[in-house]
DNA sequence: AGCGTTGTTTACATCGGGATATACAAAGCT
DNA sequence: AGCTTTGTATATCCCGATGTAAACAACGCT
């Protein structure tokens, strides 16, 4: 199935079969990777699930990563830094939403694989605990001012991110409509959320 | 560890090593089984670590579930059943909320486990389709009429459920600090997300 | 007291998937 | 043309986890 793109056949007639530089297939192995392990997490895919999704050998995948641990790291790097990038640590204003926004659509596999497979890793879970951890401590230091200290301040400091990011992803599983409506939508379900959490 | 509760040495002045009877042992693997597959799911989980968890062998397991497959879907489906006896099906109304907060206080690992791993776990995610399907289109119904068929309604849909798991889960990581005081605030939560959806 | 149940220990069979080595074929630069 | 890179195919090692078997020890009911 793979074979019959490059096919060792030497069949005259078939397709141009473009080779790609290292580079440029470590990128596509990480997006195909990013696909696969966005299905099912880490534990339960296959170095043959990510070949076969990579449309190549698991051989190859030895050529550019150590090993499946290696190479799962890989992704959940470029998801990070990706997300990062996109939407800053410390952002809690109004520009926050959209920058989500964004960073889901352009990303969508890897911000899935993140919050709902990686999250729940604990033998990678230090990958992503900066990001919830530093978005947890951003709601905190928000909602002080408008919650007293005490179960309640930590139950929303938890909440608001956790609703933030899964508001998002069902707006990728609606299809991802008009980007602008959703920040407004989401950005008013947050503020709801926010004036439910002081008493 | 396991062997020095009820050691084979027959040293004198041991403990009093109450046995259990069959029915009162299953139950007590499924306990075990659900707090250790609640911590990363079921295939990051090996028998030995559910053995470990009841405090027997792992030969054990084997004369109580046909295998590590039988023995998951025995504490989904326990967790499931609890889960729909303390909630309705088709709830929506005022009291659906303090009926979700009992199951998740009764049952805090299995409600974890059901939301957060095997919702995920595509081979076994058919025992909470049920589930997630009903409150889905539970919520769609009440949604309708309030916002018009489209995108924006599939979002709702699927993000209230969602929330208010995830506002349940929150409330048991903060300590489950007063149970009437959480319904209230998820209830208000719930309908500021509500209020968000509707343009 | 005796027998079935519950449990332990040890050893082993099995199996899938990760990881490695080698040989070979085609692409593509220089 | 020739060498390096990129890729395939196959064979094999290795390990951990699932699953099985057998012998033995203590509880507890009758």
């Amino acid at each position: 199935m793979a074979g019959e793109r490059a096919s060792a056949t030497g069949d005259p007639g078939a397709a141009p079969v473009r080779r790609m530089r290292r580079a440029e297939r470590r990128e596509q192995i990480l997006d195909a990777a990013t696909r696969a392990f966005a299905r099912a997490g880490y534990a339960a895919t296959g170095l043959d699930d990510v070949a076969a999704e990579a449309g190549i050998t698991r051989v190859i995948l030895y050529r550019h990563f150590e090993s499946k641990a290696d190479m799962y790291r890989a992704v959940l790097d470029r998801a990070c830094l990706r997300l990062i990038e996109t939407v800053g640590v410390d952002d809690f204003d109004e520009n926050a939403i959209p920058a989500l926004l964004r960073a889901a659509a352009a990303d969508p596999d890897g911000f899935r694989l993140l919050f709902h497979h990686a999250a729940r890793e604990p033998e990678f879970r230090e990958l992503t605990d900066s990001i919830t951890a530093a978005s947890r401590d951003t709601a905190r230091r928000n909602l002080a001012k408008l919650i007293p200290s005490g179960p309640w301040l930590d139950w929303a400091a938890e909440l608001i991110p956790t609703v933030s990011v899964e508001a998002v992803i069902a707006w990728l599983d609606a299809g991802t409509p008009d980007p602008a409506t959703a920040a407004d939508r989401i950005s008013r379900a947050i503020d709801g959320v926010i004036r439910a959490a002081r008493s």
